[in-house]
DNA sequence: TAGATTGTTAATCGATTAACAATC
DNA sequence: TAGATTGTTAATCGATTAACAATC
């Protein structure tokens, strides 16, 4: 009762909206939102609609424009959203602004393959250095990198103040490498071996556990079959 | 009214717990708990305890007893689950017996990367053909796989009767190319690029679509610095 | 103006958590 | 037996959807 009270009598102040945290399936409403806004852009159009980005994204319209709001993104009505909004706003939002330098720690197929995209430059990412402790691939160009061996990791995070690391390693190492790279204050790593990692609460982690993935498509062909 | 009458009075029959449709964030787990569920049967361990699994997973215990329940696995207070029906359960539910033929569609770096990575036939995932339209790389060989020209593909999913389509091309081509899969009869499409695919309802995708996760990093970060 | 679209509040739905009973 | 752990029902919480007002 008394916390009601409290909170009725505050007065509403124009908070920045980002504040709050957003919850994670928010998020990936929203990165989606700015790859089609982004998208949509090169292809020359300027407005987009809730009712498009909703079949886009296949979701309720009303979700749409209830996370636009929730960012501070206005539409027009009768027109819909300008891009241009949509794209620096969610870019903010997402902090995908300015660049952001990372390691990757790992050359085998699939740390090679990310080396080489360059896809996620758009997001600011830049590969400082890519390292292996395999030593018959240290020197080894992957494009424009060269394997760094892991010995140098620590003087390059240092140097660079880098705070992302991307980890491409097998299962079997991937947590005593997590563990090493927070010890060198990486803040964020993007984990691509097949493993949860745990790490302490001040370090962020995404899992791309892409055998999850399969087994979801797995699930849902079969489900499928199954109904028949 | 007449409808929840109807449902009370009908008997409760003893239905395999799978049939009902899982909702995506406990197909999520299930995943998880398999994979967990093989690495400690690796290690030598034959008992896990919903309290460690939940550790493991980042979850309440409570829920692992749920989902554990949902799917038909049954423990032993004061011991565990049993590692092995936990796989073997997990493993039919999700769809992981027998082997899944595939072919896998573009060899640019991801594609190659994905050819070459041999963790998944753990589920079962068979590749019987990859293929690029790109001329100058037909004929090239991916560890075992020789990429075939995208003229064959039609054929090798006819003959082998290929369910499955892995999907590493350019984002402007993946609709397209989705499109035509859809076509010669695929019924799952494993796809990484980052555009969310539109298919009929009877084709199913599961869309890794890696910029959404790395955006969720970044947020991420970004949120944990603020808070300083 | 009429119509289309955004914006917002209220209702619904479903997933998660809490509490506790059952069981080895 | 006592204790630990599973299993299940009820309460809570939060996200989604529905309804409708506001606006260009």
């Amino acid at each position: 009762m008394a916390r009601s009270v409290t909170r009725e009598g505050a007065k509403r102040r124009p908070v920045a909206k980002t504040e709050k945290k957003m919850p994670r399936v928010v998020l990936k409403r929203l990165a989606r939102y700015h790859q089609i806004a982004v998208r949509s852009g090169e292809e020359g159009q300027t407005y987009l609609s809730s009712a498009s980005l909703a079949n886009l994204v296949a979701v309720d319209a009303t979700m749409v424009r209830k996370d636009m709001a929730a960012v501070g993104v206005t539409g027009r009505p009768k027109v819909g959203y300008f891009i241009g909004d949509v794209i620096t706003r969610l870019g903010e939002v997402l902090g995908l602004v300015g660049t952001h330098d990372a390691v990757l720690i790992g050359c085998g197929s699939l740390g090679t393959a990310i080396a080489r995209y360059t896809g996620f430059s758009r997001f600011g990412l830049k590969l400082v250095g890519i390292f292996d402790s395999d030593h018959a691939k240290v020197g080894k160009a992957v494009d424009s990198h060269l394997i760094l061996p892991m010995e140098k990791c620590k003087s390059v995070i240092r140097i660079f103040k880098v705070k992302m690391a991307i980890l491409t390693v097998p299962a079997r190492v991937a947590q005593p490498t997590a563990d090493w790279l927070v010890r060198q204050g990486i803040q964020g790593i993007w984990n691509f071996a097949p493993v949860d990692l745990r790490v302490p609460s001040h370090v962020k982690v995404r899992d791309e556990n892409l055998a999850i993935g399969l087994a979801q498509l797995l699930y849902a062909i079969q489900q499928a079959n199954r109904a028949k």
